[in-house]
RNA sequence: GCGCCCGUAGCUCAGUUGGAUAGAGCAUCAGGCUUCGAACCUGAGGGUCGGGAGUUCGAAUCUCUCCGGGCGCGCCA
């Protein structure tokens, strides 16, 4: 609808080029909006208040020439010219009708688009290091980043859903050397946890799948682990000690030995996150491991491209990539001294390759606190000669969970945060998928258990999904009555939907092809969570005022063809969100 | 110190190429079930859009400044 009203535009705007305006207008600026009062009628435009000034000529006088060359439409009933010089569209019933008419045939396809001409686009997503499960923070991230995928893919780009395992590096040495420790402490030995540690709880269960798997053949006693070490935190320095530590575990049960314990770390971790994220409706298409990208040569690759380029010196000892020649505050290290690939080097090269698989748009969910990053990943790829509006990074603010008005305090170091499988099994997938995905994602979330689990109209969940539910409640009464739905009939007798709630709900049904494209170009999920609350609202508003089952034959087949329209929009609508709608509740 | 994000009703928040009288939910108050599901609906009150200045026909939206909150600034990942 919005669309042709655009082209409508365009249209006067070309006949007027030359006499009345004396350069055509970009297209981009010629738009259409709904208008947010009805007595501004259905559609608005404000065009001629923004080229008046170029015209030379009051906005009023140029809005009448604009709707004088306006080129005659099924469309529009009337238009109007209101208020400093906006043009405001009356539509005709016509085009509702169609519109309603399109939601049926098209069904759970109603709403979906070819914007995105097939364009292909990365959306990378949660990535947790595989060190512990996620938490309620990787949660939001989840639940936005799939729902981004959804809306994308639905407005026609060619997405893939990747999940990047930060499975290299000394995050997972320590995950190893804990489980050891731990492991170690189940075969009877004594030793003091290590400050820098994972202490969360899945670490001991891990240490027990380690014990049952090999036995007691990793054991060492705690003399030999503990001998000459450097003191540890407060006294010392917790790093150095557990670096010292790490190396003492290789030393005692070999590379193989630690390997081992490490690949058992980590293929149960990674299994208990894809489980979790699974269970949360979170699917990817790939699990791509900073390991294997490691060992394929590709961080080599591109620290070729980049030598080739001449953007790389030595000093120091290291390898440094000149950042500030793109804007950076300070060159950063793609080589450490002894030799160390730095995870910059690791991520620039896997951002490269990315490119090098095809993808014209990467888009990265991270957490807020990697916005420092995403400059420097981008001035990677500028110098490796790719454009840098290519990368588009979204920053997800951080959550906070509530008890009614008590704050849930959350610390990795105390091993207390909450984790997504906590969340989920207290308050439900769907609650926590909604909850995620109302607030935009740069506002921080305060989570509120107390409410998400409520079944009260307080939440928001119940709120959209009874809507659905009450248009299957309608046809079950209808069956039991006796009677059945005239699809052809109803779509045809939409004249006789003439009354204001009515009207309101044809208005709030139509805008939804334009809400998901709006939410896919702002990258704004919440934009669709507002809209299907919205819709339910003017959906239960008609409930309460008007029966739908009643004697007068077509008039009920165009209500219950209505009514099924808004039940289709919701389902199609939740679907994206990743929220069920039942049949009943 | 430098950088990024945020500040809108009592509370939680919408409000994006600047546009008409700034909107929802919750809470409060007053109403509505003999009817297809009351997990619903109708109505009312509630605002210096953090303060100030600027840009212009027009600013919650753009610019500057100040105040307040969150987060980043490693040869860690």
């Amino acid at each position: 609808m919005k669309q042709e009203l655009e082209q409508l535009l365009l249209a006067a705007l070309a006949r007027l080029t030359g006499n009345v305006l004396p350069d055509p207008p970009a297209a981009s600026a010629v738009a259409v909006e709904r208008t947010r009062d009805a007595q501004h009628g259905d559609f608005a435009t404000n065009l001629a208040l923004r080229l008046a000034k170029a015209a030379r000529r009051n906005p009023r006088e140029l809005a009448t020439a604009i709707v004088e060359a306006l080129p005659a439409s099924s469309l529009v009933a009337r238009t109007e010219i209101a208020g400093a010089g906006y043009i405001n569209y009356h539509l005709a019933p016509a085009p509702y009708a169609r519109e309603l008419a399109a939601i049926h045939s098209q069904g759970a396809a109603y709403g979906e688009s070819r914007l995105g001409k097939g364009e292909r686009v990365l959306v990378e997503f949660v990535s947790a290091n595989p060190t512990g499960p996620l938490h309620v923070g990787h949660g939001r991230q989840a639940a936005y980043g799939a729902t981004l995928a959804n809306i994308l893919s639905a407005v026609g780009f060619d997405v893939a859903r990747e999940y990047y395992i930060n499975d290299a590096g000394r995050q997972m040495d320590i995950l190893t050397l804990s489980t050891w420790v731990r492991y170690l402490e189940g075969c009877g030995e004594r030793l003091v946890f290590p400050e820098n540690g994972y202490r969360g709880d899945y670490v001991r269960a891990l240490a027990q799948k380690l014990a049952a798997a090999v036995g007691e053949e990793l054991r060492r006693p705690a003399a030999a682990v503990l001998a000459n070490l450097p003191a540890d935190a407060p006294a010392g320095d917790k790093d150095a000690y557990i670096d010292a530590l790490i190396e003492r575990a290789r030393e005692l049960i070999g590379a193989q030995g630690f390997r081992r314990v490490l690949e058992l770390a980590l293929a149960e971790m990674l299994a208990d996150i894809r489980g979790d994220l699974a269970e949360f409706g979170v699917v990817f298409d790939h699990w791509t491991s900073e390991r294997a990208f490691a060992e394929s040569g590709a961080i080599d690759h591109a620290l070729a491209v980049l030598e080739a380029s001449g953007r790389l010196h030595r000093q120091d000892g290291a390898v440094w990539f000149r950042a500030t020649e793109f804007g950076d505050e300070k060159d950063r290290v793609v080589v450490r001294e002894n030799g160390q690939k730095t995870y910059f080097a690791s991520d620039i090269a896997y951002h490269l390759a990315k490119r090098e698989r095809g993808f014209a748009r990467l888009i990265d969910v991270l957490g807020a606190d990697h916005h420092g990053y995403v400059a420097r990943v981008r001035a990677g790829l500028i110098a490796m000669g790719q454009p840098g509006d290519c990368l588009e990074a979204t920053l997800i603010q951080f959550v906070s969970l509530f008890r009614g008005a008590e704050k849930i305090p959350m610390g990795k170091r105390e091993g207390q945060f909450v984790t997504l499988r906590q969340l989920r099994a207290e308050v439900g997938n769907d609650a926590c998928r909604f909850f995620y995905l109302m607030r935009s994602h740069e506002q921080p979330l305060d989570f509120d258990l107390e409410l998400a689990k409520a079944r009260s109209n307080e939440n928001p969940v119940y709120y959209i999904q009874y809507a659905h539910a009450r248009v299957a409640s309608v046809m079950k009464q209808l069956a039991a009555r006796g009677l059945f739905f005239e699809r052809v009939q109803g779509l045809a007798a939409h004249a006789l939907l003439s009354g204001p709630q009515e009207q309101a709900v044809l208005r709030s049904l139509t805008r939804y092809p334009e809400i998901v494209e709006q939410a896919a170009l702002n990258r704004a999920p919440h934009a669709l969570a507002h809209y299907l609350r919205e819709l339910a609202n003017v959906f239960h508003t008609y409930y309460n005022a008007q029966g739908f089952i009643v004697d007068d034959t077509p008039l009920r087949n165009a209500r219950l063809a209505l009514v099924l329209g808004v039940q289709q929009v919701l389902r199609n609508g939740l679907a994206l969100l990743g929220v069920s709608a039942p049949e009943s509740m």
